[in-house]
DNA sequence: ACGCGCGGTTACTTCAACGTCACCACAAAG
DNA sequence: CTTTGTGGTGACGTTGAAGTAACCGCGCGT
């Protein structure tokens, strides 16, 4: 491997790391477990329209990565919660959050200018 | 729609936002044209792995989404940029790009750690 | 005039993500 | 001891994202 160990580099593995990261279940997951350690049922009810076999692929995964954890509690049920590498996560992730949240305006008025200038294109 | 307008409900616009932005192509290609405008041939050399096709369904996303534009320069090369609102999302982005670079070896010990845990249960 | 590189587009294929549904172990409630 | 809820797992099908490759108009060099 060259001396750029970046994410530009397909094969270095921060690519992996970018691509687990820089994903919207990632990011809401994130975002609950950083208040409280939560149970399987708490992340499906939060995570509107998360399906529990998403929701367990991406647990598991998050687990691997070494950015989460599953541990049973005094009162015999199991939580997921952030490990403290998953701790540093959250500062850069609800920071999507929040950009994605206050720019909702923007986002819709860029849209409907782009849609109207293909439409005006294509019906001349 | 209720009250809460967040990422986590899922008709939210802000979640198609959140789902734009948190994704690792957006992140590269806004990161590179943070720096200066780029030609289409220099990002796709740039972003190592990128295919031709999804590189411009990408650009396309993000010119509809306001985050890019597409200009002619004075000297006759069309060239992307980031728009306002784009340079807004630099910062986030670029911090998701840190984060990966520099947390590379905790996640491979991670998985190293997860993977034979994984083995030990299954091979007895 | 000709080829060549650039900046795409298009058509078709492949693959990973996701949805759906059925099922299961366990625990608590009735 | 049945029923209900929780916390999953696994098989299977569908969709959407991405890969592949061919092609094309344009400008540039020769």
């Amino acid at each position: 491997m060259r001396d750029e160990w970046t994410v530009f580099s397909a094969k270095c593995p921060s690519r992996h790391s970018l691509a687990r990261i820089a994903n919207k279940w990632t990011a809401m997951i994130v975002i609950l477990l950083h208040a409280r350690p939560l149970r399987f049922g708490e992340l499906h009810r939060q995570v509107e329209g998360i399906t529990k076999k998403v929701l367990t692929d991406t647990l598991r995964a998050l687990e691997r990565d070494g950015m989460v954890l599953h541990l049973t509690h005094a009162d015999g049920h199991a939580r997921y919660e952030l490990t403290e590498l998953g701790r540093t996560l959250h500062e850069p992730l609800r920071a999507l959050q929040v950009w994605a949240e206050s720019h909702v305006e923007e986002v819709r008025e860029a849209q409907d200018r782009y849609d109207t200038a293909v439409d005006d294109r294509t019906l001349g």
